[in-house]
DNA sequence: GAATTAATTGAACGTTCGTTTTATTAATAG
DNA sequence: CTATTAATAAAACGAACGTTCAATTAATTC
């Protein structure tokens, strides 16, 4: 046997790739193997070689698109110029949006970075640092402006971005709570978590947080 | 060449453990070898086997006793019978505490499930459901005590524990800060997002979370 | 000091892995 | 209709895998 009738190399690599994030997030890169891999999509272990060179090339591929579209979800989702609070509750929308939409793609880009190579390790690193820091931006102008009360930027960034994703690991959908019950959920714990106000001065705590009281 | 001078089963045993967790943590499981382990504690593959009879049992009781390690180490950290807000933070501090020292065991527990068997998978889960739910008596006892504002008891549970556990990630030991300020900070931004109050009605914040806003 | 037990080596087993090569057929272009 | 290109199958490669087994030596017991 040979070329099969109604093969398409486009659609072929689409459902490789579409497997692949599947399979990867169920069993882990390393665990699944290319025959595993090819029976997925309906094909020999061979054909898969004909769109990816290499096993770590599709896992590359898989993760570099899955950054861009995050930097791309974000750079969409951004508000042009507004206030600190505002653009921090665009972010969390975002985020929580994307993850809870790849989930699968998500769990690979976070779980299989040591099976890259050390050069494309740096690339996707790269990517993701320059995501984060749209929230470290974020949280400094709005300490800056006093509308947050934060300890330490790094710190609070690194720790929403940790609780936010953490979202995939516990949520499904269609079960006890919708996609906005859960989004409205976590930007209200981030904005009381990073103390926000609408001016210095005021006393009208955000969300449900109110009488709070010193440590 | 046979036995050496000087071997000592207890000793292989525990060199065994504390090599597997490190290259598990590094590698990964699957992409952890039996020959690269032994070659670790300096010895030969065939001799792991007189310890642990499959590869799997070897990840398996890490896991257990890394769970139980945790269960014990809040058995012996939780205070007898306290307000939440005191309870909170003695789960907060454990956690963070445990979880700084035993980074590496952490990582394998959290990310190596999938390699268990279906049995072994169960065992572990309910170890960790416990542990969660000792988070979220904690949480339903203050919101009932009116101390707490949390919109949802499950969800502000595994938000946390995210946060919390995602300290791992990113804090490196020696470097910028120390383990105190670090477990203050998450302290701090655990109680506001809790909306955590002395008692209700009184209008001072926890931390350094003031003049917040309604959403 | 002989017998027994504990700890380990070295070699080998069958299997599976990622990947390559070659042949073959379907689709397309002239 | 023929030539060319695209897409695949089938088979094979060497390497590495987890694991087993028999032999061997160190430590311990009697």
């Amino acid at each position: 046997m040979a070329r099969t009738t109604g093969s398409d190399g486009e659609k072929t690599e689409a459902a490789v790739r579409e497997a692949a994030v599947s399979l990867i997030a169920r069993l882990g890169y390393e665990a699944m193997s290319m025959r595993q891999l090819a029976a997925e999509v309906g094909v020999q272990a061979a054909a898969l070689y004909r769109y990816f060179p290499t096993k770590e090339d599709l896992l590359f591929t898989l993760m570099r698109e899955h950054m861009e579209g995050l930097l791309a979800a974000w750079s969409a989702a951004r508000p042009a110029a507004a206030d600190p609070v505002s653009r921090l509750a665009a972010y969390v929308e975002n985020h929580i949006a994307f993850h809870i939409e790849r989930r699968h793609a998500t769990h690979v880009s976070n779980m299989e970075l040591r099976s890259l190579s050390h050069e494309r390790l740096t690339q996707v690193l790269k990517m993701r640092t320059a995501y984060e820091k749209e929230l470290r931006t974020i949280l400094r102008d709005g300490a800056e402006a006093g509308m947050f009360s934060i300890d330490d930027t790094g710190l609070t960034a690194m720790a929403l971005i940790q609780m936010m994703t953490g979202v995939i690991v516990w949520f499904r959908p269609g079960e006890r709570l919708s996609v906005a019950e859960v989004t409205a959920s976590y930007l209200s714990m981030t904005m009381r978590l990073v103390g926000a106000t609408i001016s210095h001065g005021t006393a009208r705590p955000y969300g449900r947080a109110r009488d709070a009281v010193a440590l």
